[in-house]
DNA sequence: AATGCACTCAACCGCCCAGGC
DNA sequence: TGCCTGGGCGGTTGAGTGCAT
């Protein structure tokens, strides 16, 4: 017997949200905050299930985040923490700030894992078959590779025992902490939408024209590639600064995997050891100056 | 202009885990 | 202790879109 739906299926609404449930939900995220999922539907008279609200919700409506023309340089992370974390990309979201799991999930599997492909067969060696997807997919299949693993997730868990972060808006604690009021800037988002939608009434795709407008691009560095961009792009992002690492003294101490000393030394893969370095290296500082002092301290801490 | 194909991404599905009872 | 429920996560799907023919 498998576990029940969520919610009951019956009379519940499914597909793309429209303007008005969105409005519908940030008014009751507004007032009550997030969470309580259950409650959503029942309290809004929303035909939506709860884990939908939720989704739409932390995915799309949640202020703050932003969509879409992902930057050379988080896509430099996205990979490099790929490889370091595996598929987990709710762990990779919290390193992104404004960044969620969907949208980083699908950045992937879309473009990332397509231009390492490509790379792996056009630049064939044994360097760089350790990197990209090679590195992603069969960095754990060792029983090495696995503790390494295992002593992330130990790190990770370390991290969340810690005490929390300086306190932000309850009822949003996952949000990037740059914004400052939540709501309002959820409301200018609905706001700004509802302007353009003014505008500009979709024609039969209200989610995919909500899309574009609800949320704030922010300054992602120009915008979409053209294909002189995307080539220089795809030369620094193959690029890394794994070969190019001079300070490698690779003491223990700074490991991300502190404890693996009994590990054989034969296990010890090259792409980590360079992952290592980039994230403690100057990659780091520049990587992470948008960040906050917390999510510096998150980063800090995972090191 | 019409058609087919490839691509993107919002949303859903199913599983897992933690907490409450 | 075991069951139930809510929430979170990763994998997958499919409608919409754009491009090539």
């Amino acid at each position: 017997m498998g576990r029940p739906p969520c919610c009951d299926k019956q009379g519940v609404k499914k597909g793309p949200w429209t303007p008005e449930e969105d409005i519908v939900l940030v008014s009751y995220i507004q007032q009550q905050g997030p969470g309580n999922w259950r409650a959503v539907p029942a309290n809004t008279g929303l035909l939506r299930c709860s884990k939908s609200c939720r989704l739409r919700w932390t995915n799309y409506l949640r202020p703050g985040i932003k969509r879409g023309n992902f930057t050379h340089h988080e896509e430099k992370m996205i990979i490099h923490l790929q490889a370091l974390l595996g598929n987990r990309w709710a762990a990779i979201a919290s390193y992104l700030p404004q960044r969620t799991d969907n949208d980083i999930k699908n950045h992937w599997n879309t473009h990332l894992k397509k231009k390492l492909n490509n790379h792996h067969h056009h630049h064939s060696s044994p360097a760089t078959d350790l990197t990209a997807d090679a590195a992603g997919d069969a960095l754990f299949t060792t029983r090495g590779q696995w503790e390494r693993r295992l002593q992330t997730d130990i790190q990770m868990a370390k991290q969340a025992l810690k005490p929390p972060p300086p306190p932000l808006p309850a009822a949003e604690s996952k949000a990037p902490h740059h914004q400052i009021p939540a709501y309002a800037s959820s409301a200018d988002n609905i706001a700004r939408w509802l302007k353009e939608w003014n505008k500009n009434p979709p024609t039969n795709n209200p989610s995919r024209s909500s899309s574009s407008t609800v949320v704030d691009s922010g300054d992602n560095g120009g915008g979409k590639m053209n294909g002189a961009g995307l080539s220089e792009s795809m030369d620094t992002l193959m690029s890394f600064d794994y070969f190019e690492s001079s300070n490698s003294d690779g003491s223990p101490e700074t490991s991300v995997f502190q404890g693996e000393s009994e590990m054989d030394e034969s296990e010890q893969l090259l792409p980590m050891k360079l992952l290592e370095e980039w994230l403690h290296g100057d990659a780091k500082d520049y990587y992470f100056a948008d960040f906050t002092v917390d999510e510096k301290f998150k980063y800090d801490n995972l090191l």
